[in-house]
DNA sequence: GCGACAG
DNA sequence: ATCTTGTCGC
């Protein structure tokens, strides 16, 4: 597991972190489909957070998109980066987020971010922020609707209504499970709303929950719990 | 001004 | 996110 540092130049107010994301905002492709669904790999990142001890640790775990069998992981240790601010999540997940990608031993594919990509408050979430970061396609999963609206998508699991920020849509709650709860999904860099949901729906054979965040959500939380104070 | 608000 | 036991059900 490695250790991550704050950035120097990581933003200090509300402010700044706004404005790193407006900047940020223009260098989103979002006209390529992105990989096809059910080929190649796939990789999970998720992170989890001891705010007393001030420790944030994350995961990267990388499935075969066709079996979901677990090809390679990767975990990281470090400080807290930001507070949560809602519309912010991505300066606090993103440093030690990089690290865990960076530790894997295989180039990750597509990643899928546990929260939001294009729906977000100014167009910019977290799963944008790290594919404009990495270059990599990425897409975002969120079990939340945020702030959005959207109807209920019919019972079968695959149905889909548009998630939208008044009458732009801005993403899809998507049943991933037979008369369960949507997941909320939206298109981070590289890759087509469309191809987000076909990718979702291969991630979720048994539960609601993509595999792939199933998956580095168990690995972040117990690097947590194996990180013993220095 | 007040409340709501991904994780 | 995190605090937290048992419990109902496939």
């Amino acid at each position: 597991m490695t250790t991550v540092r704050i950035p120097q130049d990581w933003p200090a107010t509300e402010e700044q972190a706004r404005a790193v994301q407006d900047a940020l905002r223009t260098r989103v492709i979002l006209g390529e489909p992105g990989p096809p669904p059910g080929t190649g790999r796939v990789t999970g990142v998720d992170v989890a957070y001891d705010d007393e001890r001030d420790v944030v640790a994350a995961a990267a775990v990388v499935l075969d998109a066709s079996t979901l069998d677990v090809v390679a992981e990767a975990t990281a240790v470090g400080r807290v980066s930001f507070p949560y601010v809602p519309g912010l999540l991505a300066f606090r997940e993103i440093p030690t987020v990089l690290a865990a990608l960076d530790a894997l031993p295989c180039p990750p594919g597509l990643v899928v971010c546990d929260g939001y990509g294009l729906a977000h408050p100014r167009r910019f979430g977290l799963a944008s922020h790290l594919g404009v970061l990495t270059g990599l396609p990425t897409i975002g999963v969120a079990k939340n609707p945020f702030t959005f609206s959207y109807d209920d998508p019919d019972t079968p699991r695959g149905s889909a209504a548009a998630l939208l920020a008044g009458s732009e849509e801005v993403g899809r709650a998507l049943r991933t499970r037979d008369a369960v709860k949507p997941v909320f999904v939206s298109v981070g860099h590289r890759v087509t709303l469309d191809n987000a949901c076909a990718h979702t729906l291969a991630l979720t054979p048994a539960y609601r929950i993509p595999e792939t965040t199933r998956r580095a959500d168990a690995l972040c939380r117990k690097a947590l719990r194996e990180t013993h104070p220095a």
